[in-house]
DNA sequence: GCCAACGTTGGC
DNA sequence: GCCAACGTTGGC
């Protein structure tokens, strides 16, 4: 079991989105480092932190699982779609995606400047990976968000 | 709205 | 294979 950190636009796709859908795939990936935790390290049933970005200030928000296997991004091979790629072989296909689902939202959120601030979290990826969507976390790192938020992360699995 | 960070593209 | 130009992310 791994945990990660995954960005989202506040008003593009956020925490209450995915809780109506109830599981979507996470597609629009499209930088690879990002890809590969997607493709060789996720795994069904990893636990995920659901960050709001550009927002003020941003936050994570809640709690989301990765819900399938691997599998190429359909939105790559549309070309009605904004990401849409022209250089991806349907035969080999450039993009991968996995599903996540809604776990639960926290009561408060937890701003930025809070983990930013935390002894325990200052270390964390996403704050020396600027600007990249997918980070890992450790388990120490999520317990500890999860144990800021009033949540019981034993809960989750 | 600005702009730093940084990944990607493409000319050479 | 270098690197300048360019585009995007995302905090501030």
């Amino acid at each position: 079991m791994q945990y990660w950190l995954m960005k989202s636009e506040l008003d593009v796709y956020n925490l209450d989105h995915l809780k109506a859908d109830g599981t979507e795939p996470w597609d629009g990936i499209r930088n690879y480092e990002a890809r590969n935790m997607m493709r060789d390290q996720m795994k069904p049933g990893d636990l995920i932190l659901y960050y709001h970005s550009n927002c003020k200030p941003p936050h994570i928000a809640g709690v989301a699982r990765v819900a399938s296997d691997p599998y190429p991004d359909p939105t790559q091979f549309d070309s009605s779609n904004h990401y849409f790629d022209p250089k991806s072989d349907p035969n080999n296909p450039r993009w991968i995606l996995v599903d996540i689902s809604y776990v639960t939202t926290f009561k408060e959120t937890i701003d930025r400047n809070v983990l930013q601030e935390d002894p325990l979290l200052q270390e964390m990826v996403i704050f020396k990976r600027n600007r990249l969507s997918i980070t890992p976390v450790t388990q120490q790192e999520f317990e500890r968000v999860c144990e800021i938020a009033g949540e019981d992360s034993s809960s989750f699995s």
